[in-house]
DNA sequence: GTGAAAGCGCTAACAA
DNA sequence: TTGTTAGCGCTTTCAC
């Protein structure tokens, strides 16, 4: 069991003839050394395949760059998030850690474990945990919360307007002439209270409260199946059905489609995020788009902001959302 | 811009009274303090909130005790593999570092990243990488690639049987009356080969070698949904498809629904992974299942013998998949 | 049962 | 332009 010994700055500095204080100068790029120099001992790392450690460079600079990003690998919206703050944050200069949430990894856990790798701040997607014990962490490190409403100082949030998404999407189905336009919801998940409400205040608006009616849901699939089969017990079904995200649409949309429901014939269905199943060319689902680029480049800023430029205050940032109309929607039949 | 200045095992120690060597021997749990000391010292680092620092550790141990993943987010059987790897190796005492392959992020760079954290060892998920490179990155740490087939020594190999899992696909579907049975191939992708060439030589063996029939595809939903729109062309679809994985499948079958065709009735379908999707309520795929726990556990296992029992020797672990019948295979319409 | 001391691989201030 | 030096926070002998 020999223990692979990887060779340490010293090592390439013994072998360029240089001290190994200027082999760490080159390798930070820093001023003050000739290009020669620098030269000869890039090719000399390179010869013995030097890589800096990581772990020494931490403890000595007190930075990490390390950036941790909660995220449930599960849901496509937050995978579209992780993979937009990736680059983000290499422009920025920082390293991402990913921490995946998931049945036996709480939110808790996965914290603690970011902070351990000494992250200097963090990004929670969607997070699940009571403002109180966010609070605890956001005295540690930077801390913004993704799609997630807060009134605890110190967590910067970064969130789309909920609300007004909502609202695009009963108007757009208004428009088209449905009424009775069910809303199936997230239930505690993040943003369903909001797009519940905007759903609700919409469909007044537009002179539709009598036919304002919730079915309870979550995030996945399985929800918007259920909902649909307990809509099947029903004479007749609503003419649109406005969901809290895209994952339940696509189980509303094939479990009409697979019980003989014509879409956009029979029912129209409107998604929330515009994430990848959204975009599938047999999903093709009209849907409320989410600014994920938008909302990584936010979340990083502030970031910045506090880690690099000071801020303390805490910061809202609030994301206008805009709705993509793809195949799922249409006029109602003239018949009803 | 005040540091967040952490409490360090100095300052503990100065609390408690002792040294600070002896809040280090607290802290691993080593024998050599009385319990009087021991709580003493747990109860004063909880009181200044100090945590360990891992850089610091890790530098000073030569081990970091983290095992890299590199998976693909978006790949539905990567995650149920990186969700069973977790437990697996914090059960060894081991921390998982992922490292998520997607757009912009290639294999090689992952990796790079990967070993500067001073990963001990890395499991690769479908990796695309050649053998060659592979190689060099092997003679650093030890790697475990899954679903992966390699040549290359030093890569240990953990897969599922894919000629026999298509053969159960195959031999289901034939043991049902099919014969036209089509194979939506997975292009290079994990296993594609494997399963493409058992699919080909149980078709012979059982009498259907007039029906071979191969379709390109990879492992997306979008190259299932083409391939049976290239089939709309033709005047008679095949009683059965069989496809790569169960993403293609979920192409296939909502493409197939969405154009009229009843699954099983018209056309019966079998994916491969049983990955999430292929157990939805209204998916409800019948399919190849491959021992997602026990690829996780072999792949744990190879590398703690590789760390902690000195094997130097390359090993090749093959897992046999199952056959998981749902309702999307029938016997075919008699008419045929 | 406890403490002193050396040093992991690197950075950064200072000296030459 | 280059070298010297003092640690970062921890582990790990070796004394006491």
């Amino acid at each position: 069991m020999t223990r692979p010994v990887r060779p340490t700055m010293r090592d390439v500095a013994a072998r360029a003839g240089v001290s190994q204080a200027l082999v760490s100068l080159v390798f930070r790029n820093a001023p003050g050394a000739s290009p020669a120099t620098r030269e000869r001992v890039f090719r000399t790392a390179e010869e013995i395949g030097y890589r800096p450690n990581l772990a020494a460079q931490v403890l000595r600079r007190h930075r990490s760059r390390h950036i941790g990003v909660l995220f449930t690998m599960r849901q496509p919206f937050d995978v579209d998030l992780v993979e937009a703050i990736y680059p983000g944050a290499q422009q920025r200069g920082y390293h991402v850690v990913l921490g995946a949430l998931g049945p036996g990894r709480d939110e808790r856990h996965a914290v603690e474990e970011l902070l351990a790798y000494r992250c200097e701040a963090m990004i929670l997607l969607g997070p699940a945990t009571t403002a109180a014990e966010l609070a605890v962490a956001a005295e540690r490190v930077p801390i913004v919360a993704i799609g997630w409403r807060s009134s605890g100082e110190g967590v910067d949030v970064v969130r789309a307007a909920d609300e007004r998404g909502a609202r695009l999407a009963v108007e757009h189905l208004a428009g088209l002439g449905h009424r009775d336009i069910l809303h199936v919801d997230g239930g505690d998940r993040t943003g369903s209270q909001h797009r519940r409400r905007g759903y609700e205040r919409a469909m007044r608006r537009n002179g539709l409260g009598d036919f304002v009616r919730v079915l309870g849901g979550d995030h996945t699939e399985e929800s918007g199946a259920a909902a649909v089969r307990r809509l099947m017990g029903e004479k007749v079904l609503p003419t649109a059905i406005f969901t809290s995200n895209d994952r339940c649409a696509h189980g509303v949309l094939d479990t009409l489609i697979r019980t003989g429901s014509a879409v956009p014939g029979d029912v129209a269905v409107v998604g929330f995020d515009d994430s990848g199943v959204a975009q599938l060319s047999f999903i093709d689902l009209t849907t409320v788009r989410q600014d994920v680029a938008g909302m990584a480049e936010a979340a990083l800023d502030a970031i910045v902001e506090r880690l690099e430029q000071g801020r303390t205050g805490t910061r809202r940032i609030v994301l206008d959302p805009s709705l993509v109309i793809r195949s799922t929607t249409a006029a109602p039949k003239p018949s009803r």
